[in-house]
DNA sequence: TTCTAATTTAGAATTATTTTTATTTGAGAA
DNA sequence: TTCTCAAATAAAAATAATTCTAAATTAGAA
């Protein structure tokens, strides 16, 4: 954590308390957090914490390509503070997000046609499945019923 | 339409007139609209239409699998009445969501730790792009500066 | 034609997110 | 160390998407 303060101090960025209660939370953090979860998270050190100030914070380290805005539940952002090449897994049934190592890049040719209409910038792959936790659930539930 | 409107009668599914008004909107439409963009449609035929309605038929229609909720603009949901496979490019700059009609299955093999925790599912592979338009629009951005 | 459960409507409520505004503060300059 | 001010904070209001509620209407079965 000393080397992430560090690093933000040298870049038009000032650290206030929050955001480094913020970065705290963040860093190696692979739940990928909601705004909200965040907020609920920031107010236990800092009680008068406002969403104003997370949602700030979000949009400046996104900017910055420090974290991603990840759209996948449609019904609120999440984010994520690995940045590098990786995919997510969603259970059906409990909405966990987990992480995918692993780059496709190579598997996704894209057509001709789209090709010839778009200038390509990226893609994003997500996988859908029922998670250990959840799949056992479900096994308990078969034996009762 | 008219074996559209058959199709559902014999579905449990009531066709009111607003229904049908979104059903024929929907159908073999490529442009994936959000739940405003429906409304407002249905509203030129029907007036007092609310978007409960629209939200409603929007949900019954999910449920059925006739229609796809798109997760892809983090703002709103899209929909879709392609339920075929195929993708989705958004053009960086417009937003605007084109189709991509591939089969990429055989490529995303997943790997062996993550199929050892989930019983998979599925998948969702999104493009990102600047469509054609957006590309001319920049060019003549580029020529004035 | 009648009946009833499903659907519609208007509007209020809810939820996520953003914006506003007045006040406070981090951190570089003196 | 103190001063200064652009940037950040907090509280609250605003906005946008979606859902809920309760009363009125209606599709389609009988």
């Amino acid at each position: 954590m000393k080397k992430i303060i560090a690093k933000y101090r040298k870049r038009d960025f000032k650290l206030t308390p929050q955001r480094i209660a913020i970065l705290r939370y963040l860093d190696g953090n692979t739940s990928h957090p909601t705004a909200d979860d965040i907020f609920t998270q920031i107010k236990k050190a800092y009680p008068t914490v406002s969403f104003a100030t997370v949602y700030n914070t979000l949009l400046a380290l996104k900017e910055k390509g420090e974290i991603l805005e990840v759209t996948i539940d449609p019904e609120k952002k999440h984010y994520d503070s690995n940045v590098t090449t990786h995919h997510h897994i969603i259970c059906t049934e409990c909405n966990k997000i987990g992480d995918v190592i692993k780059d496709y890049s190579d598997a996704l040719r894209l057509p001709s046609e789209i090709l010839k209409e778009y200038k390509t910038v990226g893609n994003h792959i997500d996988f859908y499945g029922i998670c250990k936790e959840c799949q056992k659930e479900r096994r308990e539930l078969k034996i009762k019923n």
